[in-house]
RNA sequence: GCCCGGGUGGUGGAACUGGUAGACACGCAGGACUUAAAAUCCUGUUCCCGUUGAGGGAGUGCGGGUUCGAUUCCCGCCCCGGGUACCA
């Protein structure tokens, strides 16, 4: 019989599903193995052929790991909140939770089809209010706490009232946005109200008053990293600087942990770089420049203070809080006027206008701590007000930027670092020699730096200081599709729902639009208080569910914790992380901080999510081209095209196969082509071909349904792998894909004989030969060192090898054809099942163990020494292994075509590496 | 601009610590089987010159260097992909 895969497949499906195949519990004889895919967002158009790849990785990887005895914890699940299901239900009228179950239903069709070994009994779902009750609880317990920066750990938040009711707050080390200090006895009281606020600015889950990304058409605040170019990454629309109060998570009270975690785990270089970059560590110090007849200082923030004899002018951020202060009488039009227009422009215009230098001064003047000069003081929107203290000194000799406005404004620009030409561009570089600078000249840049820091810490004047570009972590968000954060407000203050309360559920509201004053959707619910008292209105952003959902995996259905303890310390953390490098500044920093904040609290014993993490590349659409001569219906071939005056069309990618049109399938596609008439060229029609983005607009959508139904789970599963290495974006090609089906039908055929035109089993019990032995043993070690280095795709080679040479040496040998099927296995799970079961086992195949490689099957007694002149292979002489060095070299020169070769010439050095090369040197 | 990746046949790619460049597969060409086609099998296939099946030369983006030997290491450039952008 010849394979029939959609059978085959069907069947093992139906198996793995009736013997929970894949369920994962807790096994202490085994060592434990948690494979983690990225969480999918159910978008509406179903799986494209590009998605499945990391999957199919992730999975290969847990059944190889399963064989190798490892408890394998492989789960699947959906991240369900998200704005896209929203934005379809505001057009729709229809509920969120409806249309994205469909999409669920959909996902969970096409991923059963490829034959995933997801433990489904684990599935977890973020909309779900079992799932969701335990994003609240943390977010509680977020708000319960605050960072000590001495212990460097979140710590209960009582711990903080307890020394704020004995000692005030002079003392308390905190990462936190409060600015007095007070005493105990100050603190004691306060009312409930000021407590409140006081507290606020130390929890790690809080309210603040902050400048943030506002965008007007999706009606909601958007996280930085959701920002690209001045517009929402989902949607495109534009974006705006607002003011408001709003839920935010302190993540930068953990800006050192991660980046100093980055140094432990084993992700990308560009991931963790992209990380570190986005933390942005910078080192420097904070320096008070007194105002000129003014009893108030002026603190900036520098990474290099020893240019600081060359700051010849300050500049503040136009949202400065000292701005109305430091304008004089006679500048204030001006002055008013240029802060009002800089606070007005949208992100998108602040951005296109990057080189277009803007600025105004004050009218005051500020006094050089160690020169005493006097200096001015401008106002500039090239300074950030949310970074560093928002103000700068400006030392245009030695930073481009400073020195574009000094040229701009004809500011004097004074050079302190030897090294650069300054009459013609700034010079940034951190090196040369300290000049016009008093008690630093003649030092190095980075001595400089430090004597610098330690003379303002001398007098007073400053600190060293570290600072960081990450921000804190905007978490309200103005819509409906989301966790319901679980605050009430009792007399306006923010109060915990009781976790006995929770989950605080997603109530029903007439529409998923903001009230006619402007209030989020879950304004409009009915009811929506908490025994009386009103109930928060924002909800949680699409990234809160994804932050902990690898723990919950642990033990999806625990109702009295987010997981046992006994799961937690079993399974630990994540071996390896599958997915995209899109989410590097987004949800892999959430997560992160996240496991750090429950590990601080005593939750969670590890300190990293995920050990290991690939990134698989992303797959491009290759779409193809027709030809049509310009006014007509007739289609020219691709190499004929020149010939004519033609318009390239984009053409359905499924019907065409190896650039050759279907013209058949081709007529049907469009009415208008019905009676098309074609140019062929050797009787066939080539198509053009490009690559660009996989989308439906270019008729390039290859979906893995088709690719399932036409050639099997098993051959997509081999061809993904085979087409090159995981991390690299590739455009999805199917030319090659009979390659792999090839393959498959080569492998059923070692289990059979040709009776007739028949294919009949017959494996035979035989001792094997020493050569069939080595194709299998030498296959089983390259296919394990691939695995280990996730290199997927050379094993696939390897398979092909091997099969090829068994195929040659036409064994059907049990003692060959188990193993291989077992190796096979995680690539091809349906045939390998299949072949096991005839085989004569009871029991799946994913229960069987990898076979361990002998090198007694290996050792080679010959090798085919390559034999080179000058670097440049000229010929191969078999000799044994067993040679040693001054025998090989012995055995080459004497040899007969090695002479003939050398033709007399004189050997200037003979160079043997025993097992690989010699090299004669004339 | 800056920071990461990456440039190897007609195509996808292989070559693990410097040691036979092009494994494996697609495509293509020729052949076998077939009334024919599909499927399958066999042979060839980096390029150039040459040819009886001899032989020779070049070759891993470009130019240099180190080395007996470089796709691999070093220096300088070019191109492509991704990230990021006044972060002081």
């Amino acid at each position: 019989m010849e394979y029939n895969f959609s059978e085959t497949e069907k069947k093992w499906q139906d198996y793995w599903r009736a013997n929970a195949t894949y369920r994962a519990s807790i096994d202490k004889s085994k060592p434990k193995y948690y494979v983690l895919d990225m969480f999918p967002y159910p978008s509406g158009a179903g799986l494209h052929v590009g998605h499945p790849l990391g999957y199919i990785a992730s999975d290969i990887f847990s059944r190889y790991k399963r064989l190798k005895g490892f408890n394998v914890l492989h789960p699947m699940g959906y991240d369900e909140f998200g704005l896209p299901a929203e934005q379809y239900a505001i057009q729709t009228g229809q509920h969120p939770a409806v249309t994205t179950a469909q999409n669920i239903a959909r996902y969970r069709e096409q991923l059963d089809q490829i034959g995933f070994s997801f433990d489904w009994e684990r599935e977890v779902r973020t909309s779900d209010p079992k799932y969701y009750k335990w994003t609240q609880w943390i977010f509680s317990l977020l708000f319960n706490s605050w960072y000590n920066n001495d212990s460097k750990k979140a710590e209960e938040i009582s711990s903080l009232i307890s020394r704020l009711e004995k000692e005030g707050n002079q003392k308390v080390n905190a990462a936190n946005s409060e600015e007095r200090i007070f005493s105990a006895a100050e603190w004691n009281g306060f009312d409930e109200k000021t407590k409140s606020d006081i507290l606020l600015n130390y929890r790690l889950a809080f309210i603040s008053e902050a400048t943030v990304n506002w965008c007007p058409a999706l009606g909601t605040v958007l996280a930085n990293e959701e920002v690209k170019d001045g517009v929402s990454e989902r949607g495109g629309h534009p974006v705006e600087r607002k003011l408001m109060k709003q839920w935010s998570l302190r993540i930068t009270a953990y800006a050192q942990r991660l980046l100093d975690g980055l140094d432990v785990i084993d992700w990308s270089d560009s991931l963790k770089e992209q990380q570190r970059n986005w933390i942005g560590r910078s080192d420097g110090a904070e320096v008070t420049f007194q105002i000129d007849g003014m009893n108030e200082g002026l603190l900036i923030f520098t990474t290099r203070p020893d240019t600081i004899f060359g700051a010849t002018y300050m500049t503040i951020a136009p949202e400065h809080e000292l701005v109305e202060k430091l304008t004089t009488s006679d500048r204030r039009n001006e002055v008013m006027a240029y802060v009002t227009e800089a606070k007005n422009r949208s992100e998108r215009e602040r951005m296109a206008e990057v080189k277009n230098i803007t600025g105004v001064f004050t009218g005051s003047y500020s006094i050089h701590p160690f020169s005493g000069n006097k200096i001015p003081i401008w106002i500039g929107d090239y300074v950030l007000a949310g970074y560093g203290t928002g103000a700068v000194m400006a030392v245009p000799a030695h930073d481009s930027r400073d020195y574009a406005f000094a040229r701009h404004f004809n500011l004097p620009i004074v050079e302190v670092v030897a090294g650069g030409n300054i009459a013609e561009e700034s010079y940034d570089a951190k090196e040369g020699k300290l000049i016009n600078s008093d008690f630093l000249n003649g030092l190095d840049v980075k001595d400089a730096i430090k004597k610098t820091i330690g003379e303002i810490e001398k007098r007073g004047l400053g600190l060293g200081k570290v600072n960081y570009r990450l921000r804190d972590a905007i978490f309200g968000r103005q819509r409906y599709w989301g966790e319901p954060i679980p605050i009430y407000y009792k007399n306006g203050i923010p109060q915990l729902v009781e976790a006995k309360d929770l989950p605080v559920v997603l109530p029903e509201v007439d529409k998923y639009l903001p009230t006619e004053d402007g209030e989020p959707p879950l304004a409009r619910a009915k009811n929506w208080s908490y025994n009386g008292h009103p109930l928060e209105t924002t909800t949680m952003p699409g990234w809160a569910g994804s932050s902990w959902y690898f723990l919950r995996y642990m033990d999806a259905k625990n109702e009295n914790a987010f997981a046992s303890n006994q799961a937690l310390d079993y399974w630990k953390d994540v071996d390896l992380y599958m997915g995209g490098a899109e989410h590097a500044t987004g949800h892999l920093l959430y997560v992160r901080f996240w496991t750090k904040f429950l590990h601080d609290r005593g939750f969670i014993a590890i300190d990293e999510p995920a050990k290991k993490l690939i990134n698989q590349g992303m797959i491009q659409g290759r779409s193809n081209f027709v030809y049509r001569v310009k006014d007509s219906n007739k289609f020219v071939s691709y190499n004929l095209r020149k010939q004519y005056d033609v318009t390239d069309l984009h053409v359905d990618v499924n019907i065409v196969e190896n650039d050759v049109l279907d013209i058949e399938a081709f007529k049907k596609w469009r009415e208008e082509f019905a009676a098309a008439e074609f140019i062929l060229e050797d009787g066939k029609y080539i198509c053009g071909a490009e690559v660009e983005k996989m989308s439906k607009r270019w008729w390039n959508v290859v979906n893995p349904d088709d690719m399932v139904s036409k050639y099997g789970a098993d051959c997509l599963r081999l061809y993904k792998m085979f087409l090159g290495p995981l991390e690299l974006s590739k455009p999805w090609n199917t030319n090659g894909i009979s390659g792999t089906s090839g393959f498959i039908r080569k492998l059923w055929k070692l289990y059979h004989k040709l009776d007739g035109r028949d294919l009949v089993w017959e494996v035979s019990n035989d001792e094997p030969s020493k050569a069939e032995f080595k194709a299998l043993h030498k296959t089983i070690r390259k296919v394990e060192e691939d695995m280990e280095r996730f290199s997927f795709n050379t094993s696939v080679s390897t398979f092909m090898i091997c099969v090829n040479e068994l195929t040659d040496l036409k064994c059907n040998k049990r003692a060959i054809l188990e193993p291989l099927a077992i190796i096979v296995s995680p690539y091809a799970p349906h045939i390998a099942e299949e072949l096991w079961s005839q085989l004569g086992h009871k029991e799946s195949i994913t229960k069987a163990t990898f076979p361990q490689w002998k090198e007694e099957y290996l050792v080679e007694s010959e090798f085919a020494y390559p034999i080179s002149v000058n670097g440049k292979t000229r010929l191969n002489i078999a000799l044994s292994l067993a040679f040693t060095k001054e025998e090989i070299e012995r055995e080459v020169l004497n040899s007969e075509e090695v002479k003939k070769l050398l033709s007399g010439q004189p050997v200037k050095k003979i160079i043997v590496v025993p097992g690989r090369i010699v090299n004669i040197v004339l």
